[in-house]
DNA sequence: CGCCACTTTGAATTAGCTCAAATTCCGTGG
DNA sequence: CCACGGAATTTGAGCTAATTCAAAGTGGCG
């Protein structure tokens, strides 16, 4: 038997209808449908999926590793990381968070969450029951694209930090990655040109592959050459001029490197 | 009106219910289910889905960033890479693929692949048109949860090839990907004992994150320590008496380490 | 106010990189 | 079959970017 299409329940049977009229605009092949922005997939989200909202305050655990996977979470308001443990007691943040992104996805695999998300803000996330979304899913080909976009989205990011960690020196890091933020931001719809991170130097420096003084030689650098300014009296607000300065910075600490053999062939 | 699982098509209709008795024995949610082994999810994909066989010669581009995005792959044989380049021409390898291992998830956002997918080693692909898969998933809940699977274990992956680049040393990076090669050789039911690498030693650095020197002299130090043995004449067929010799070197280069604060909470 | 966690900056150290040379391997053609 | 050439690999020697260690500065909060 069809568990999900044909739920014993009445609660996707509920929901399909509404899902439908919500994402009606969307309802062509996910290779040419054109991406909402986050706010209206938001909208859509909460309109149509009944998601359980969740405040999580800074410091909070939202999932642990080793949980059992039920829900998968979309973060609305605040900012969370990702931080990954392994065996031996390494500790990695493998990912930031910001509204619009989802977590959880790492959990499908094994039915277990395989990394902790831990806010770093005190900020909403929308918890939706795994099972509910395939159930709705079934019902709405749209809303998978949504998931499925989410997934992808999600593996491209991570590929993006690979890259970096692998091919940037320090400094042009640290400054890929206000960069990245800054993007995040803008997505989100919120104002980027001036950027709070609530995040330590240590755990900058952890994502990013580098110390803690790293870090802040490369912040302090960055504004020695104008490219940021440290507002504010904390050194924590910082201002982005133009994004094309960081991305120009990048280039410049690139430029004396040797361009690496051709990969293709 | 619903695209998918009311394909106009009769191709969709063909194939559901074979998949259905394919995977009945999938039929539980994703969380509880047990995962099945690479060469049982290979026959299934085969019989359920009809994919499109394909042989790719070494050296061959599968797919390139920038090709509109309409199918999925899976690796039946042979062994690929996935090769991310940045707008600057920053060329990184992002992923290395083995028997069981889908390509191309990084192309559903966008409807555009992100990146290229290059054989290292002579191989058979199996296409799958992504819109088809929808539609077979539609019908069947298990190959949803195949296909979310594959996605999800995928971003698990690509954490960890993040977790070694930051946190280990050159020469632990050397042996943790060697140990994590021979452990996609187990899972592929292949022998893992003795290994051939098709990767050139630039590869093999550009992936780590280190050069080929780097990677040279960690591949003489693991022989002269008598973590693996390198068989015949060319030196990339490598003995792996012992998996644990391999992690125990990983943890003996992390020994001398300070352990990184606790970054949750 | 005074503590504590975070940050900055400096100075010394080192892991990994760059550059260079020698060696091996393999395919090609005589 | 052997000689040759090109590509990949190994190994050595210095150099440099980033780390480690240390100390001083800053801000937030009870």
């Amino acid at each position: 038997m069809n568990l999900v299409s044909n739920p014993a329940t009445g609660h996707t049977a509920r929901l399909a209808p509404l899902v439908g009229a919500c994402l009606g605009s969307m309802q062509r092949p996910a290779s040419t449908r054109t991406p909402l922005d986050i706010a209206d997939t938001m909208k859509l989200l909460g309109n149509c999926l009944a998601p359980q909202r969740r405040v999580v305050r800074a410091g909070a655990v939202l999932y642990a590793a080793g949980e059992r996977f039920r829900t998968l979470y979309v973060l609305n308001t605040g900012l969370m990381k990702i931080v990954s443990t392994a065996s031996d007691g390494r500790e990695q943040v493998v990912g930031i968070k910001f509204r619009g992104d989802w977590l959880g996805f790492d959990g499908i695999a094994e039915g277990v969450y395989a990394c902790d998300a831990v806010a770093v803000d005190t900020g909403e996330v929308w918890g939706l029951v795994y099972d509910e979304v395939l159930a709705a899913c079934a019902e709405s080909p749209a809303l998978l694209g949504l998931l499925h976009a989410a997934m992808s989205r999600q593996i491209g990011r991570d590929r993006e930090s690979l890259m970096s960690v692998c091919t940037l020196p320090a400094d042009a890091r640290v400054a890929e990655f206000l960069r990245q933020w800054a993007e995040s931001l803008e997505r989100s719809g919120l104002r980027f040109d001036q950027i709070t991170l609530p995040l330590t130097r240590a755990e900058i420096g952890n994502f990013l592959g580098m110390t803690l003084e790293t870090v802040s030689r490369a912040l302090s650098k960055l504004a020695r050459e104008g490219v940021i300014d440290f507002a504010g009296r904390g050194r924590r607000d910082i201002c982005i001029g133009d994004t094309g300065a960081l991305a120009a910075f990048v280039q410049r600490c690139l430029a004396p490197v040797r361009t690496s053999a051709c990969l293709l062939q």
